[in-house]
DNA sequence: AAAATATATCAATATATCTTTATATATGTA
DNA sequence: TACATATATAAAGATATATTGATATATTTT
């Protein structure tokens, strides 16, 4: 009860659900967050904080980089139809929209020259 | 996507569960929800105030009476896998137990008696 | 019309949340 | 070891939300 009041107060703030939907597209390390949704780095960390504490996202630190990513499995099974519902939030919905733009352009500008200065990718 | 959030927030408090909850069981008028949930009028009033206006639930006058439901219907669509989701809130909780069996309580004794002073159930 | 009941809303206060600025920690590099 | 980069956390102020107590509105009953 808890627990699912807690789900649903992390999915309440538009920025967490910007972040939720860029992370369905995949995994990102939180400078490149900060790239894509161009906010400070300590207001994306609070974010993916709160994201993290409600179960919805995992981390993982590789070398400098932490990458967070949707958390997925059987210990997740309840926030499955969120996660559906978070899907149906209409990608043609301008917002969503840019932020994929941007997201390719970050991961295309990592490709070649690295992001957050000197970061290459897997 | 600001709607979308409006709704998760709608959801984020536990006492709005517990009235979702509720409601998935029958419609409702505000004085069983005082009964079953043991809180003050104004307090209720402003929770159903918020589930409305997030599109989550109906209202209807009979009398001096407003009745409560669940939303449903094409509208809202996007709605139903948060309902789903909602419905997995454990029924084991034991506050919703508690709730359903304050919510036989109620309708029992509208039955016999009427419930908030002298109401009789259709 | 007056009284009673059911519900909604408002004003005030308490509490929680968000953002920013500053600082701490962790990792890699010179 | 010193420095730079990536991330996390804390303190402070701004904003939003929740609760309570008082009052307003709607409807029915007398």
């Amino acid at each position: 009860m808890k627990k699912t009041a807690q789900i649903f107060q992390a999915l309440s703030d538009e920025t967490r659900l910007r972040v939720m939907k860029l992370l369905q597209e995949r995994e990102l390390c939180v400078c490149e967050l900060i790239q894509v949704l161009e906010m400070s780095q300590p207001r994306i960390s609070r974010h993916l904080s709160v994201l993290k504490n409600a179960g919805l996202v995992n981390d993982r630190r590789e070398g400098k980089w932490v990458y967070y990513s949707l958390k997925k499995g059987a210990e997740n099974d309840d926030v499955k139809p969120i996660l559906e519902t978070i899907s149906l939030v209409a990608n043609d919905d301008s917002v969503v929209r840019n932020d994929n733009k941007n997201l390719k352009k970050a991961v295309r500008l990592s490709e070649i020259e690295g992001c957050c200065s000197s970061r290459k990718r897997g």
